[in-house]
DNA sequence: CATTTATGTCAGCCATGTTGACTTTTTTCG
DNA sequence: CGAAAAAAGTCAACATGGCTGACATAAATG
C-alpha cells in the first residue's frame, strides 16, 4: 500500500512537470493552467462555475483570470440572460496555448497506457475514478461527460 | 484523453486532502508530512537523501525539517563515519503521526483497489509507474524497493 | 422596493518553493 | 599538512497561490 501511495506521489509530480515547462515560458503557473483548462473545457462557463470546479475561492481565482484576460487569453462576457455573470470564452491565442497543455499532458498519459497494454485505459479510468470522494464522483463525471458532449458539438455550449 | 487529465487532477486533489486534515489539527502543511513520510520509510536517512528525493531546495527542507524537529517528530543525529552528515529518524511522537497519515491514505487506496477488483492493483501499479518520466523510474523503484526490506528488516536501516 | 446574488476589489496573512550569499565543521586528496 | 570540497545550516528576499474578512456595484428576485 505505501507503494502506491508513493507511486502516486512520483506519478503525479511528473505529470504536472510537464506543463510547468510551458508555463515557465510564459511566466503563469500551475493556477493559470488550470483555469485555462477548464474555460477549455467548458466555453461559456461562469465565475462561480470555476469557483465550484476548483474549489478556489473568488479572490485566489481573481488574481488568475485577471492575468488571462488582461493578457488576452481569456474572453469575459457578462451574460445575456443574467448581466451579472461573466462568462468565460477562450480566445484564439487562449485556444492556441490550451492546445499546447492537453498535447503535452497526453503524451505523457498516452504513453503510459501504451505500455501498459491495450485494456488497461478502462481499468486506470475506473481506478481514477474509484479515488475520487464517493459524494463527488456523480458531479465529477457529469462535468467530464458535458465538456465531452460540447467537443463533440460546439453548440451546447453557453452563448454570449 | 482529456478525461483521465480530469480524473487524475480530481483524484489526486482527494488523495492529498486526507492528509490535510490531519495537518491542519498540527498547525503543519504539506510538506511536513512529505518530510515526515518519507523518514519514516527510510530511517537514518541524510538531508542530502531527502532533498534528492524531494527535489527541493535546502532552503524549503530547512524550514521545514526545523519544525519536526523542534516540536519533536523528527530525530537528527551526526553520522557516525561521516560526522557532518544529519541522519534523521522518527521519534515515537513522530511515529504515531506517520501511521496515522500512512492509515488515511491507505483507506483511499484500498477502498479504490476494491471497487476495482482483486486484480486490479497490479495494473495500477504499473499505470503510476509508466506515468514516471523513463529516467526516474529506476531510482524510484529502487527507492520503493529499499523502504520495503527495511520494513520487513528495521536492522537494515542506518545506524547513528 | 428591500433583499439577495454575481462579481470584483482591497488588504493582510500563510505555506512552500526559489535564488543568492555566507558560515561552520568535517572530510578528502594531492 | 593544508587547500579544496562536501554536508549542513542560516539569512534574506521574492514568487506563487491559497485563505480570511470586509466592502462595493450592478443586476435579479419576490
Amino acid at each position: 500500500m505505501l507503494e502506491l501511495i508513493e507511486l502516486f506521489f512520483f506519478a503525479y509530480r511528473n505529470f504536472v512537470s510537464d506543463p510547468d515547462e510551458i508555463l515557465q515560458g510564459i511566466g503563469f503557473g500551475r493556477a493559470h493552467h488550470r483555469v485555462l483548462h477548464f474555460v477549455n473545457r467548458h466555453p461559456g462557463m461562469r465565475v462561480t462555475d470555476l469557483l465550484e470546479i476548483l474549489r478556489i475561492t473568488k479572490q485566489s481565482l481573481g488574481r488568475v483570470l485577471r492575468e488571462l484576460v488582461d493578457q488576452g487569453f481569456i474572453d469575459s462576457r457578462a451574460g445575456k440572460s443574467d448581466r451579472r455573470q461573466r462568462l468565460l470564452y477562450l480566445t484564439p491565442k487562449g485556444e492556441a496555448l490550451a492546445r499546447q497543455f492537453v498535447a503535452i499532458q497526453s503524451r505523457r498519459i498516452a504513453r503510459a497506457l501504451s505500455e501498459c497494454g491495450p485494456d488497461s485505459r478502462e481499468l486506470c479510468r475506473r481506478f481514477l475514478v474509484a479515488m475520487i470522494d464517493t459524494e463527488d464522483r456523480g458531479s465529477v463525471e457529469k462535468l467530464i461527460a458535458r465538456a465531452d458532449q460540447i467537443a463533440a458539438d460546439p453548440s451546447r455550449a453557453r452563448k454570449a
